[in-house]
RNA sequence: GGUGCCAUAGCUCAGUUGGUAGAGCAACGGACUGAAAAUCCGUGUGUCCCUAGUUCGAUUCUUGGUGGCACCA
């Protein structure tokens, strides 16, 4: 059976260039599980991997979206799980790498059948939610499927949202959609998780900011800020210098705020890993002990 | 040097007519099924600057310090 090796980790913890390594030992390309590298005009503030990385071993996923296009973390599954087929005719073993929770989720254990929503729906229930706050959609909510609304998050104006534009689109309760069930895939899965003590972990994510100043990230963000509502920008290091730009921050209390968000997103995606017993966790200097742990757990020919 | 004001959570500050205190931000914990770098939820013990007094009881009033700010010399 084939293997997709996963490599997972929080925002700077050193993923790129231990993958790079793994990835040329297997002579694997790597399949980039990011939900924002998918971006084309985004390489500076997401820290995609450079023309000259992706000289060094191919990469999917990766600068291939423009800032208008619609994504998810389903697309995203459909995505990996129909291309998978292709790399495993050359690759016993396949990389995928990186940091956003649910993409790595919907790959590994698969997403519920749900509908696309007609993105005039989706407009209509914002502009009630916007107008008249998320009240009267609850209530909606607790008409079409009463059961998901006493589980829901009543709070959260997403979910709340997505399980009323599902009800409408399919007739049906969003919770009798809800399956709850892992799929099986036709691949083994390793997970590997990268962690770092949370000192060396905040110091290596305010330092990276710094040098993504440095090698243009404000440049990068006047060029989209045109299109600053657009989903894709909702993204820690352009929503800050936006602000900037916009007269709510000086330039130094941007950095320092992107700083700050980073930190806590690199946290939020520790509480999401944390919780998966299926991850091996490895500091990012450990190759030679990862390697190990492929051989003579996994059987890996690494 | 003199006078006045201030000193409370990591920061900015509120408050206690004397019964040991609470907001915002930060920090931390958590949730997460087709927007996820999104979205949402939860957590507040801190020598109330120090000292001596008054008092059953002082962070609160009084004395004397220390530090900061302002004004006058």
């Amino acid at each position: 059976m084939n293997t997709l090796l996963v490599i997972l980790g929080p925002t700077g913890v050193g993923k790129t260039e231990l993958c790079l390594n793994i990835a040329e030992k297997l002579y694997t390309p790597i399949i980039s599980a990011d939900s924002r590298q998918l971006y084309k005009a985004l390489p500076i503030g997401t820290a995609a991997p450079t023309a000259a990385q992706q000289q060094r071993v191919p990469h999917y996923f990766v600068g291939q979206l423009e800032l208008s296009d619609y994504y998810s973390a389903s697309q995203f599954e459909e995505d990996v799980i129909a291309l998978l087929p292709w790399l495993y005719q050359d690759h016993a073993t396949v990389l995928m790498a990186g940091g956003s929770m649910m993409y790595i989720d919907a790959v590994c254990n698969g997403i519920d059948e749900l509908p696309t929503i007609d993105e005039n729906l989706r407009k209509d229930l914002l502009r009630q939610y916007k107008e008249e706050g998320l009240e009267p959609i609850r209530n909606q909510l607790r008409l079409l499927d009463p059961d998901f609304y006493h589980q829901v998050d009543l709070k959260n104006y997403k979910r709340v949202i997505h399980a009323v534009e599902v009800c409408l689109m399919t007739g049906k309760p969003y919770s009798s959609l809800r399956t709850n069930s892992k799929k099986q895939r036709e691949f083994n899965i390793i997970k590997i998780g990268l962690f770092r003590d949370r000192d060396e972990l905040y110091k290596r994510i305010n330092l990276r900011v710094d040098q993504m100043m440095e090698a243009g990230l404000l440049e990068e963000a006047r060029n989209v800020y045109p299109f600053k509502g657009l989903n894709a920008l909702n993204t820690v290091g352009y929503k800050e210098l936006f602000s900037y730009f916009e007269g709510e921050y000086d330039l130094n209390s941007a950095i320092e705020k992107i700083k700050q968000n980073s930190r806590i997103y690199s946290r939020k995606q520790m509480t999401w890993f944390k919780r998966d017993p299926e991850i091996t966790w490895f500091h990012p200097a450990e190759e030679a002990k990862i390697c190990e742990h492929l051989r003579n757990i996994h059987h890996i020919g690494i």
